[in-house]
DNA sequence: CCGGAACCTTGTTG
DNA sequence: ACAACAAGGTTCC
């Protein structure tokens, strides 16, 4: 059983590019649209020139406006982080790569998942954790699993998680299933905190670093100023945006053989909240989603295959 | 607080 | 063919 519904576009929304951007890893595609599990639905979307077509599966609700943060005034966004040549370039190159608006549970399972990882393997790990542990829904495509809920996950064994694929990841799961159930922290309580509690509040978490703990509070608890910081990130701002960070910083940056270290990390994230302000996220997001092209080393690394 | 190594697994690279 | 490396980092020492 299924509602069909359809939305018309009044703002700019790439729906392949933003489910595939890997701010999210719960969708694949399917036909000529895309499906995943979130919260108590199966959603099967597909785009047509100006109209989401949505099918939710499994009777829950879902709002493709919520989801991809279609409620944010895009204007007023582009306007204000638009001010740097780089990002507005970006933005006008390719509209429609928005930030979405995540189930905090589900955001901050698969950013675990995400550490040291890559996309198409963080994908599989959902899917495998869905299948194993989220209830089934019948779909016109089959069966279907839910996202799993955090109870089912805290019930959850080490073996059967390793089974899932998850690696050495299996225990942080497990570990940040129970710490979450235990009620230490109510993820949903964060939504309406500042940005610096509910990063320190985040970082309590097993699993979740500096990096993760951004990634959350971007894509699921309305902290759009956070910029989170990852390896492509970190060339972009070597490579584009040194005179930013001064030379210490800079050379931090540069050499990867090392990782950032928590204080250094944070004061590159904070000099780019100040550059960018308060939609610093949105900055971010666009900065990431090109950041292979805009990288000389992935460039000629992609140029000889 | 900092530096460095270890970490599951899969796909790609040389 | 096959060792070495990278993949949206974090933890432990």
């Amino acid at each position: 059983m299924y509602r069909t519904d359809s939305l018309a576009l009044n703002t700019p929304l790439n729906l392949g590019v933003t489910l595939s951007s890997a701010q999210t890893f719960q969708w694949v595609r399917r036909g000529r649209g895309w499906i995943g599990a979130t919260g108590d639905s199966v959603v099967y979307l597909l785009q047509t020139q100006n109209t989401v077509l949505f099918r939710v599966y499994g009777g829950g609700e879902w709002d493709p406006v919520s989801y991809f943060r279609l409620d944010d005034d895009y204007p007023t966004i582009i306007r204000s982080i638009g001010f740097d040549p780089i990002v507005r370039r970006l933005i006008n190159s390719q509209p429609g790569l928005r930030v979405t608006r995540q189930d905090p549970w589900e955001c901050l399972l698969m950013f675990v998942l995400s550490t040291n990882n890559n996309y198409k393997r963080i994908v599989k790990m959902t899917l495998n954790v869905n299948r194993a542990f989220g209830k089934k829904v019948k779909t016109e495509f089959g069966v279907v699993h839910l996202f799993p809920t955090l109870e089912s996950l805290s019930a959850a064994s080490l073996q059967e998680l390793v089974g899932c694929g998850l690696g050495y990841r299996s225990k942080y799961v497990l570990e940040l299933a129970r710490a979450l159930r235990e009620g230490g922290v109510d993820l949903g309580r964060l939504r309406g905190k500042p940005y610096e509690e509910v990063r320190s509040t985040l970082l309590g978490l097993p699993g979740v670093g500096p990096k993760v703990a951004d990634c959350v509070s971007l894509f699921s608890l309305e902290k759009l100023e956070s910029f989170p910081i990852d390896t492509w990130i970190r060339r972009v701002l070597a490579e584009l945006y040194p005179h930013l960070l001064g030379e210490h910083l800079y050379r931090v940056l540069k050499d990867e053989s090392k990782s950032l270290g928590v204080s250094v990390y944070r004061a590159i994230s904070q000099k780019m909240r100040n550059y960018f302000g308060v939609y610093a996220g949105y900055a971010q997001n666009q900065l990431y989603y090109h950041s292979k092209k805009l990288i000389k080393k992935g460039f000629t690394r992609r140029s000889k295959s």
